[in-house]
DNA sequence: CCAGCAATGTCTACATTGTAGAATAGCCTT
DNA sequence: AAGGCTATTCTACAATGTAGACATTGCTGG
């Protein structure tokens, strides 16, 4: 047993953002990430706020580098985390199949 | 501006049910489909009051009905809904763009 | 007719997520 | 050593998510 409430939207993005960046996800990449793939402005706060939350409850976990420059923390989506995504992913999808948005009001 | 604001992932599902129940889509119907689709639990409250919050925004819009039993509140997309779904679909998906879910450990 | 059941919807309250921006801390440059 | 980067932490608050009690209407059996 290891998901059972849901992935929030922002969450949602927030892990795929940290899969993009795979080796370099700390923290202020993963917020780029974020930026340059939805278009959207992403305040810091939120993304460590969710990065925060994600790791308490297991769906990332965080290792610290003190390579260059200041000491970052980098992220990574835990086995659980794969799996909490693609129940999410499963479950909209199973709401999006036959909807057709080309709908005239 | 109608939809700076991204739509959450229950209110997403919501609209979706809405659309799927089409004709019927009354918050007992939506609800069903819901919990068919997904196979969760719902509660009624949650969906009346995200049905609420999405007709406060204009994404969806009701009509009451006075048909058989009781009187019932029939929802459905705004225009403006379906381009909100649209916009919401589209930067989840810029985001899951090259995501391989294989686990591993 | 009336009590009560069934179906639907409303309301209240609280937990979790989402969002913003200021405050900190280490390093690098000058 | 002061100033400026980069990165992270902290604090606060708004919006969404969730639960369940309660109200309302109409129907039905007695």
């Amino acid at each position: 047993m290891s998901g059972d409430a849901p992935l929030g939207a922002f969450e949602e993005q927030v892990m795929l953002a940290v899969i993009h960046a795979s080796a370099d996800a700390f923290g202020m990449n993963v917020r780029r990430e974020l930026e340059t793939r939805t278009g959207r402005d992403v305040a810091i706060g939120a993304v460590y706020s969710t990065l925060d939350r994600l790791e308490a409850k297991r769906l990332i976990a965080s290792s610290r580098t003190r390579g260059g420059s200041a000491s970052r923390r980098l992220f990574r989506v835990t086995a659980s985390g794969m799996r909490a995504l693609a129940a999410t992913r499963a479950m909209r999808d199973a709401l999006w199949v036959g909807v057709n948005l080309s709908l005239s009001s």
